[in-house]
DNA sequence: GCCGCGCTCATGTCTACACATATGGGCGAG
DNA sequence: CTCGCCCATATGTGTAGACATGAGCGCGGC
C-alpha cells in the first residue's frame, strides 16, 4: 500500500509535510504556478504523494496562512495575486503615497544608462560583477516640488525586460512592484546631511537633514533590484504597522 | 458521547478551532497566563474542550506558527517569551544591538517624572486624558559617546508596575520588551536637524542630521508606551529585512 | 428562452487511532 | 554521592473515514 512511500527514508531527513510545502512552494515562487493558477485538487494532489488528505489538507492550510494560496470552497485552490504591499513594512509606492495624501504626484527621468555592474560601488554588492544592470537616476515631486531623488540598479540577468522599458514616465519602483515578484527585501534607513548635487535637485540648502532609505530586493538569491531614495527630512516619514504575528 | 458537544449550535456561529484558539490566545494575551507558564497538555485540552487530539494539536501548531507559544517534547507547550525582536521589523533593544556590533553599551537615565497626560503633546495621543503616566528622559552611549536621546512614556494604566522601576540603570525599553506583551505597534521615522539641546545631549552640532523613530506600542487598544528616539545620523542605521509572508 | 431548484463535488472540520521521537526523571550500578 | 541507562510520557506526524458547507452547473418547469 501506502508503506512503500514511507520506505524511502535514505536521502531526506525531511517529513512528508516539509517535502510537500516545499514543492508546492517552490512551484510558486519559481513562477512555474503563476498568480490565479489553480493547484491540483486535494484529492489529485493526495494521490500524487501517496498520503491522507489530512496531510495535504494541513500544507495548503499553511500556505494559505502565508498568504501564498486562496481557497474558494467547490473551486479549488488558487495561487494569490502577489499583494502590491506586505502586511508589514510595505515597500512603499510613492505614487500611491502621494495621492493618498491628496497632493499631486510628479516623476522626472534625470538620467538613465545601461552598463555593466563593476563591483566597486557598495550598491551594487550581491550583483554579479560583469552582470548587466539599468541605471536610472530620478525625481519624486508633491505638487510640483521635488521631494525625494532616486538612484536604482535594475538587474538584468532577473528582469531582462527592464531593458527595453521607457523610465521617462513610469517611476521603475511601480513598474517592478507590478511586472516582478520578489521573494525578500532589506530596508536601511539613515539620516544624513544633503550633499550639493543633492541639495540642487531637493531644491534645499547643502547640508539639511534627509532620510535616506536603501532597499536590496531579491528573487531567491538573486537580487532584483537596489534603489537609494532621498527624501527631504521635512517633506517625508515612514510609516510602519505591524504585530508580532501575521 | 461527544456529540452532545455538536448539538449546541445555538449562540456560536464559530467553529471548535476558533473557539479553543480564541481561548487560549486571549489567556495569554490578557496575562492570564505569563511568559514561561506551562499550558495545560493536549490530552487536558482534549478533556475540557470535548475533542480530539488532532484538534487541539491544530489549534496549538497555529499558536506556535504566530510565536506565542513554544513546544517542548515531553516538557509540554509553553507561554513564549516576548520575542526580543519581530521576524518582521525588529523593536530595536539598543543594548543587543549596541553589544552585537561589538561595542560597549552605556546608558544613562537623564530624568524621571510621573506626572498625568495632559492631552496637548501629540505624543501622548492614544492615552487617555488624565491617565498617570511615567516620563523618561534618557541617553544611550556606545563605546562612552552618546549616540542617542530617547524621550519616552509609559501608561500607568497599563503597566502600573512602571511606577515602582527604577529607570536609573535598566533602559525602559529592555525593561518592557521583557515585561509586557504587546500586540501591535507603530513607527514613524523621519530626519531632522539636531535642535540646541538634543545637539548638546547628543555632542553634534546644532544642525547635524538626525534619525528620528517614534513608536507607539499597544495591547489591544490600549497604548501601552511611546518613545522617541533621536539618533546621530552619522553612528545609526535601522536596519529591516522581510519578505511577503512571515 | 429564462429562472430557479437541486444535485454534485471540493473544501472545511472533526474523530479515533497508530506509530515515531525525543527528553526528563527515576533507578540502579559503581 | 554521582554518573549513566532506561522508560514513561508528551509531542510530532500520518491514516482512514465521516459529516457539514457552500458554490457551480445542469435540468426541468414555466
Amino acid at each position: 500500500m501506502t508503506v512503500s512511500a514511507k520506505t524511502v527514508p535514505p536521502a531526506e531527513p525531511t517529513t512528508l509535510h516539509q517535502r510537500i510545502r516545499a514543492d508546492l512552494e517552490g512551484k510558486i515562487l519559481s513562477g512555474e504556478w503563476k498568480p490565479g493558477h489553480r493547484i491540483p485538487f486535494e484529492h489529485e494532489l493526495m494521490a500524487q504523494y501517496g498520503c491522507a488528505r489530512m496531510t495535504v489538507n494541513k500544507v495548503i492550510a499553511g500556505l494559505v496562512a502565508a498568504g501564498l494560496i486562496e481557497r474558494r470552497r467547490r473551486a479549488g485552490s488558487f495561487v494569490i495575486q502577489p499583494r502590491i504591499q506586505s502586511a508589514v513594512l510595505e515597500i512603499p509606492d510613492l505614487a500611491n503615497e502621494i495621492a493618498a495624501r491628496g497632493e499631486a504626484y510628479g516623476y522626472r527621468l534625470l538620467s538613465r544608462r545601461l552598463r555593466v555592474a563593476g563591483g566597486a560601488d557598495p550598491a551594487e554588492s550581491g550583483m554579479a560583477t560583469g552582470e548587466g544592470v539599468v541605471e536610472l537616476r530620478c525625481l519624486h515631486l508633491s505638487n510640483g516640488r521635488p521631494f525625494a531623488v532616486e538612484d536604482r540598479l535594475i538587474a538584468l540577468a532577473v528582469v531582462p525586460e527592464a531593458a527595453s522599458v521607457d523610465f521617462s514616465r513610469t517611476a521603475p519602483g511601480s513598474w517592478l512592484l507590478g511586472h516582478v515578484p520578489w521573494t525578500a527585501a532589506e530596508h536601511r534607513i539613515s539620516a544624513l546631511a544633503a550633499g550639493a548635487r543633492e541639495a540642487r535637485d531637493l531644491d534645499v540648502t547643502k547640508g539639511a537633514p534627509c532620510l535616506c532609505l536603501e532597499r536590496r530586493t531579491f528573487r531567491a538569491e538573486q537580487t532584483i533590484t537596489y534603489a537609494r531614495q532621498l527624501f527631504r527630512g521635512d517633506a517625508y516619514n515612514l510609516v510602519a504597522h505591524f504585530s508580532p504575528k501575521g
